[in-house]
DNA sequence: TCCGTTGGCTAATTTAGATTAGCTTAATAA
DNA sequence: TTATTAAGCTAATCTAAATTAGCCAACGGA
């Protein structure tokens, strides 16, 4: 019963360091610790595998867009949260998510996933665009909108304010999970990139 | 003779799409019109057809960043060229850039390329983050350290303006490499953003 | 002209990887 | 207790890809 759960694991981490073709059925069965035929028992097939696992992928995304409030709905909610906040707490916060999507394995392995995969067909490239575009920057958009119309944040376009606050974010992002040895400079470089964000952007500094 | 270019070329078009193992040797042979076996004529075996390639994308970068400058010697040349260049002008030449990487087929080819095998061998890893983070970002830092030792530009981290500046250009054009049909969109944010980020930094705003 | 080299072909060959067949055992429910 | 099902195994099987063998024509230089 809880081997369907474990091959699920297993093949993640394979598929998101070599990709669906370079990882054989019996690969993942010697991670889950079976043989290959044995995997049939669980899934039709390879293919089955991995919709399972992008099945996953979407799941987890719906709770933690839930929890974290990647969506529109919760901007409000959270800037509340964010109102009185310090810019060094501000970076802090900023510094703790980051290592949060880095060093979550699900997210890891989901994001190397449809990185890797991507191209191969567009359901998967809508998907990461979605994730890793366009949510967060919908998110981000409302959160400074309500900045901005109380008066925290200068007058600009949400939008891009979210894009350029998130594009750096993210851009570390990548360059960690390809090379993870990079983190601290990451690190830095977050720290100063918020910083400089809020004295461009934030009303009470100038 | 021309038939080992041609090789090279369709390959790449193929790996770029695909990535290495979903690309057959028929189908490389396929696409430039002989048959499978008559490739070992030019390369030893499929790998080498992928070093090829990888030896065609350092020696292209290299030249491209000869060309558009992308060390940091050149910066001085080039801070001289934006020196007395209108917001407008500088929105259009940002925009063109952004448009001859998205659409300058080799580069296309080779970011997808390295985009999805890059987790396969840190080699890739290294070369990946090279060009798209490194190279650029330190030459944009050369560029705005000028612009700020001028007064164009206000004091601040020279890097952190970079990543600034190139990460939001950078992530649109990952998006429209997955999702070609956003170019407009994308266009637009860039315009945007460009002018947001003047306002920030350029001195002679406000 | 003639020979060797280049680059193409067809027809094997080899190999590896996905999947199926069919057996076994243990738990489970009637 | 017995029948059924779930989940494992080993031993095929099937297929598709990569590569090799060996033949042939064109062509460029001696």
């Amino acid at each position: 019963m809880n081997t369907k759960k474990k091959i699920i694991e297993e093949a993640l981490i394979l598929f998101s360091e070599k990709g669906y073709s370079d990882v054989y059925v019996n690969d993942i069965a010697k991670a889950v610790g079976i043989k290959a035929p044995s995997l049939y028992k669980h899934f039709k097939n390879k293919q089955e595998i991995f919709h399972a696992i992008l099945e996953e992928l979407r799941e987890d995304y719906t709770k933690q867009a839930a929890n974290i409030g990647i969506h529109g709905d919760n901007a409000n909610v959270d800037a509340g949260i964010y109102a009185d906040v310090t810019e060094e707490a501000f970076i802090e916060m900023g510094k703790k998510l980051f290592l949060y999507f880095l060093h979550d394995d699900r997210m890891r392995l989901f994001r190397k996933l449809l990185t890797i995969e991507q191209f191969r067909d567009s359901e998967l490239a809508d998907l990461y665009s979605k994730q890793y575009y366009n949510d967060p920057l919908s998110y981000q958009g409302e959160l400074f909108k309500i900045f901005i119309s109380t008066g925290k944040f200068k007058r600009a376009d949400p939008l891009v304010l979210a894009l350029q606050f998130y594009a750096p974010i993210y851009t570390l992002l990548t360059v960690c999970d390809r090379q993870p040895e990079r983190e601290q400079e990451a690190l830095y470089m977050i720290e100063e990139h918020i910083r400089q964000f809020n004295i461009n952007y934030s009303e009470d500094k100038q």
